[in-house]
RNA sequence: GCUCCAGUGGCGGAAUCGGUAGACGCGUUGGACUUAAAAUCCAAUUGGGCGUAUAACCCAGUGCCAGUUCAAGUCUGGCCUGGAGCACCA
């Protein structure tokens, strides 16, 4: 065995060996339990960066020490391959979006062998291959035979200079990313699906979800954002044409409808022109206008001055009779509840800035009895008792808010209502790198999906990719015209493609069956494998992309697609990898290069080093020194190895009683095995992992550098020690161990060879530090044997000098004996 | 504004149940080996009393203020600071 490590050299031919045994393939059948570890799959940007090595080594690693621990192991990778980088980088060299990211799919390929990353290749998906967006567009057509797809007219992000749609990270500071001009709202017909049908589920599963942070579960809880309220319909008294009609307004505080003085509706709300007087007209639409162009850069700015113009007619408020004005503002949304709000500016704080503005009256009608306030200065929120609410007077606001809503419901006016902020999902991109919707548009027929036996329909490849105001799509000469499925007749395809979060969606399901030709993927494989048992990935998923791939386990089990409701039964979120404390960035120059790493230290020394210095959910700093400090260790590793070559057998044999040293060291490896074992079991806490291993290699050189000769116990004792190191150590340093377990003889893989097990009688050490308070405070430690029972331990603490001198002349209160720690002493 | 998370040496961080605060490492300092360097090894490293050495001892200390307890980094209440997410959601 070479006496120096050359970690160069053994990683390129490990990597070697096992891609050429397929080392990591996983079988369905088995009789052991399975286990399913996955990391969130990569976009194939270019090359791998810090983020990436961090979540694949976590993953790798839980992957590597379920199968150790007797796990059928499912640990797959693929590519989020569809997207706006690589269009924009074929528009620029007016190139192939699929060349390009072919090429960076081969390159990161390459980097994810070099790290030495278990996965099983055979199951490899790519969403932007026709194997893969086959299935994707079945699965759109599923769900819109589900009644869960619709089009809709909707607000898309519009660049008039550009003639285009904009994506939102293409709209900056409210200007269009390339020419720098003003980007409106436009309305164009969309895809959306219907993902508010599941708010409410979605919302509640979060419970089930004991696997996952809190912080992943309240964005999400609130992103859905859950509220309770009514909502109620005002009577318009004076319609510019006569009309009867009515504005329905949602509200959580129906407690306050008796301090109502005007009503805003959302410059969007449908009936907007209906209510506007012919004196008002002209100022309501420049106000519609600018809040068009306005949008975008008003939901940017931090401290948004309230605006509004009124309409010039009023409504009655049916709880008191009171007639109040019509205003339209900026702040009423059109997309939540009704478009309206009624305006209580005594007791929203909203209302009451705009009040202050505009000079609308004020009504207090909630009051704190022991602390009045006349809301002059703000709004009064807290809760209270009504006043000037008629007979709902001295009622207490929460149980009022019951109580109104009731008596408007008894009134018909009124109704119950449970409001969800979660918007439906729009999917439609006027672009060209996306799955392409399969439906088309017959000039008879009307809207028609693509019947399941045409699919996948396939991206064209006559596409001119220079063409600016437009999808590089609507180019192609052969995509558009097509016959309908219904009557044979002309027919043009939808020409948007999918969203790319439609791809990430269900990708975690095709890992199952990756293979599989006939269909999206075999029932019971995916019930066999999912739900997912460990999911690692960054926290900016937290929302869209966990939320969305909820809905579609939710909602392909009730197509009847499989048997499970949440996908992802353990979910961590890994921190950021940070550089001089911030987040390494190209911009700021700040950014570590994986391949000078592998090429410097090796992979090993980079999975250790990345694993070593943060718990994997915090932000994790990268240092040259720690790197540095990792590599020694390695080194440290192999020339204990390497120098004791000789000395270690592998069928080792332990026979009791030892040398009190060697009993000792015996006592340290169970003590490591048993704490390793627990630390990953227990939140992956690879940090603490990294530094029991250092404790292990600092006892293996200590117990060694009391001993001249090494006689047969010694031996044994020591290939026990240093075999448990390697196999500890071989999820993280995984060419290294490989490396030594072959060179001493070693059958097989290390990587097959089963996780160590302890002995809860040896892992302890045989004495213990006694601590011993006086009043709580330390006074003394003394060494003691680890058997005392308690009042031994008593008198022990009793017994030392130093206790003596400190409880001299005082009176013993109580005295506290924790079993194998300490003795408190209380006196006066 | 609302929600969540975090706050421990010069730095990253450790501390199952409330029971030795600072494991392990980085850095720094001193030393050994070497012609020299690298590598390696040894030692010290929370602050203060404390100063020339040695040995010991004492006090304070986990963002701040209270509380519970024999005992609090850990539990409770109230604040402060930093980070993240959402953000005119009626």
């Amino acid at each position: 065995m070479k006496e120096s490590y050359f970690p160069q050299e053994i990683e390129k031919k490990w990597q070697r060996v096992w891609e050429e045994t397929k080392a990591f393939k996983t079988l369905d059948e088995s009789d052991k339990p399975k286990y399913y570890a996955l990391s969130m799959f990569p976009y194939p940007s270019g090359k791998l960066h810090m983020g990436h090595v961090r979540n694949y080594t976590i993953t790798d690693v839980i992957a590597r020490f379920k199968k150790a621990n007797g796990f059928n192991v499912l640990h797959p990778i693929g590519w989020d391959s569809f997207g706006l980088p690589a269009e924009n980088a074929a528009m620029k060299h007016n190139a192939d979006p699929e060349t390009w990211t072919d090429e960076n799919i081969a390159y990161m390929t390459k980097q994810l062998k070099m790290l030495g990353l278990s996965y099983d290749w055979d199951r490899e998906v790519t969403t932007c291959k026709p194997d893969y967006y086959k299935w994707t567009q079945w699965l759109f057509l599923q769900l819109y035979k589900k009644g869960l797809v619709y089009k809709k007219e909707a607000a898309v992000n519009w660049c008039d200079e550009c003639g285009t749609v904009l994506a939102n990270e293409q709209v900056i500071d409210g200007k269009c990313w390339r020419c720098d001009s003003v980007v409106e709202k436009k309305y164009l017909s969309q895809w959306f699906i219907k993902i508010t049908d599941y708010a409410d589920v979605l919302l509640e599963d979060l419970d089930k979800l004991t696997g996952w942070g809190d912080n992943v579960k309240t964005m999400q809880a609130n992103w859905i954002g859950k509220s309770k309220g009514a909502i109620f319909k005002f009577p318009v008294v004076d319609a510019p044409n006569g009309e009867e009609m009515y504005v329905p307004v949602y509200t959580t505080r129906p407690d306050t409808v008796f301090g109502i003085t005007y009503l805003v509706v959302a410059p969007e709300y449908k009936d907007i022109e209906k209510l506007t007087t012919s004196e008002n007209k002209e100022a309501v639409e420049e106000y519609r206008a600018n809040a068009r162009k306005m949008t975008e850069i008003e939901r940017l700015s931090t401290d948004r001055v309230k605006t509004g113009v009124p309409l010039g007619t009023h409504c009655r408020n049916p709880f008191n009779g009171e007639v109040f004005p019509l205003w339209t503002a900026d702040y009423a949304l059109v997309e939540y509840g009704t478009g309206a709000v009624m305006a209580v500016p005594t007791h929203d704080e909203r209302d009451f800035d705009f009040a202050k503005k505009y000079n609308m009256p004020m009504k207090v009608v909630i009051e704190n009895p022991e602390n009045p306030s006349d809301c002059k200065d703000s709004a009064y929120t807290e809760p209270g008792v009504l006043v000037n609410s008629g007979e709902f007077n001295g009622m207490k606001n929460n149980e009022a808010k019951k109580a109104i809503t009731k008596w408007a419901v008894d009134k018909g006016f009124g109704e119950f209502k449970t409001q969800y902020r979660l918007r439906d999902w729009l999917i439609s991109r006027q672009r060209y790198w996306g799955a392409p919707i399969p439906v088309v548009y017959c000039d008879k027929c009307g809207i028609q999906p693509v019947p399941e036996d045409q699919l996948p329909v396939m991206l064209p490849k006559d596409v001119d990719f220079s063409v600016a105001g437009k999808s590089p799509i609507t180019t192609s000469k052969t995509f558009k015209d097509t016959v309908c499925p219904i009557c044979g007749g002309h027919a043009t395809r939808e020409t948007d493609t999918m969203d790319t979060f439609m791809c990430s969606s269900w990708y975690y399901l095709r890992y199952a069956d990756a293979r599989n030709s006939e269909k999206c993927f075999d029932r019971d494989t995916v019930n066999h494998w999912l739900p997912v048992d460990q999911y690692v990935g960054g926290i900016e998923h937290a929302i869209l992309h966990l939320l969305y791939s909820r809905f579609f386990t939710k909602a392909l089990r009730d197509c009847g697609l499989l048997d499970f409701d949440e996908p992802f039964k353990n979910l961590l979120t890994q921190g950021m990898v940070l550089k001089d404390g911030a987040k390494m960035s190209k911009s700021k120059g700040n950014t570590v290069d994986p391949d000078e790493i592998f090429e410097n230290y090796g992979a090993d020394t980079a999975r250790l080093f990345i694993l070593s210095d943060s718990p994997p959910a915090r932000d994790f700093d990268w240092s040259d020194a720690g790197v540095e400090g990792c590599y020694k260790f390695l080194n440290r590793v192999w020339r204990l190895i390497s120098t004791n070559a000789d000395n270690i057998t592998l069928d080792y044999k332990l026979n009791f009683p030892l040398a009190k040293e060697n009993d000792d060291l015996i006592r340290t490896v169970h003590i490591a095995i048993k704490g390793i074992t627990n630390d990953i079991s227990n939140d992956f806490q690879f940090n603490t992992v990294i530094s029991k291993y250092r404790e292990l290699t600092n006892a293996i050189y200590d117990w060694q550098s009391k001993k001249s000769d090494l006689n047969e116990e010694d031996k044994n004792v020591l290939s026990f020690a240093i075999v448990s190191l390697m196999k500890l150590m071989s999820p993280v340093a995984v060419h290294l161990t490989e490396e030594a377990w072959s060179e001493l003889g070693g059958i097989g893989s290390i990587h097959e060879q089963p996780w160590c097990e302890w002995d809860e009688n040896l892992a302890k050490s045989s004495s213990i530090t006694l601590v011993v308070q006086v009043n709580g405070k330390v006074k003394d430690k003394i060494e003691v044997d680890a058997g005392l029972n308690q009042d031994e331990m008593k008198q022990t603490a009793l017994d030392s000098p130093k206790i003596k001198s400190q409880i001299e002349g005082k009176m013993v209160v109580k005295t506290i004996v924790v079993p194998g720690k300490l003795v408190n002493i209380v006196v006066k």
